[in-house]
DNA sequence: AATAGTATTGACCAATTGGCCAACAAGCAA
DNA sequence: TTGCTTGTTGGCCAATTGGTCAATACTATT
């Protein structure tokens, strides 16, 4: 072959800088879902997205800022989603028990954003060993279901416990049942999510 | 410089397989904790173990093999280490709130094996997307606490409810616990770990 | 048709990766 | 000493990594 053959004229199709990014946003999420972070090179990130690895650079700089981008919209986008569903001017554990169902039902429609936020957030780390994504992007959520406990306690359908340890628990056991669910696609998720409401509330409710 | 000088006759130090193994694996969940998964090469596993790149290989095989070895080993010590300090014959909720504190214990005295253990098992995958430590590793554990949960409700002392659930609930609970007391080294691991029994007790234990 | 501006590529880079293996060192037995 | 076995190294490999950049292809405007 002759070192300078005519360029082999490859069909490009152009989309406009928002449209790329979001496209490369999903791809980052698919190949991290589907096959693990590790595997998830830039390589591969631009190949899923039908793009070259110069333009996902160009678009979003390091590896690591990639990463950062996709994780923080991810979980605005499903924290959104999941406060869209409530109304908060209910009795706190109503609002509780529609949580819950709500969460269970993102788990299994969202299933590719949950998997892929879990493995970035738990991953992706700074220059020296701090995480880069740090409670401080959670605060948000968190704070917002302490507030929620604590309306419940003044309002009287709650009973006085310690709010950091019930919203602590009360994420755990959410992850907890995402991952379940994620695992065991036969069990109907509004009902495990009942279930669960049932027992939460049986400990932090007031006695009737 | 000549193209063989005489070699530098390193300081070896020999230690006979089984140390040599145990060293590594030390080794390995110490880089694997501190700076995650994706840091955690051979060369510098090698290098904190403070030995050559092809030992590793040679008494582990593959990467994946060394961190499968790693997190099953790491996995049944933990569980061990949970089990000795219980004593089985005590009513159910002591049973319960003893675990609780005794996983909180834990958690501070082997985080280091705590949080190496969550990330490889999150991140170690087979050839395919499968991941390749599957809730078959953990079941033993799980069949434990639901054997424990049907015997309270047998003798009286706990409701009647899904075992899976609780199950569930209770292990996603524990890890979330963790998770927070490894973040907030300020609090106190037994009074969260009472709170917590309280909690959970309160929505599982029969009414008084 | 020429121009300008944006979108996109592909080739290239040094560094690192997991894995392999011939050589060699150390202790033990003869 | 001589060998034999076990432990250990370091150099090497092809492949892949994240990242940069000049060159290009396309679109819109003139």
């Amino acid at each position: 072959m002759s070192p300078s053959d005519p360029a082999p004229t490859r069909r490009r199709e152009r989309l406009g800088e928002e449209r790329r990014r979001a496209q490369i946003v999903r791809a980052t999420l698919e190949v991290v879902a589907h096959h693990g972070y590790e595997y998830a090179s830039l390589a591969r990130i631009a190949d899923a997205a039908g793009v070259s690895k110069g333009l996902v650079s160009h678009y979003f700089g390091s590896k690591d800022d990639l990463m950062a981008t996709v994780a923080r919209g991810t979980l605005a986008a499903l924290r959104d989603s999941l406060a869209a569903g409530l109304d908060l001017t209910r009795p706190v554990p109503d609002v509780l028990r529609a949580a819950l169902r709500q969460a269970a039902r993102l788990g299994q429609t969202h299933a590719t954003e949950f998997r892929a936020l879990n493995r970035i957030s738990l991953n992706l780390r700074g220059p020296d060993e701090a995480p880069r994504l740090t409670l401080a992007d959670y605060e948000e959520t968190y704070r917002a279901e302490e507030a929620l406990l604590r309306r419940g306690q003044e309002e009287g359908t709650l009973r006085d416990f310690d709010v950091r340890v019930v919203a602590v628990t009360y994420q755990g056991a959410i992850d907890a049942m995402l991952a379940y669910l994620d695992e065991h696609p036969d069990v109907d998720p509004d009902r495990y999510a009942d279930t669960l409401a049932e027992l939460l509330l049986a400990g932090i409710a007031v006695r009737r």
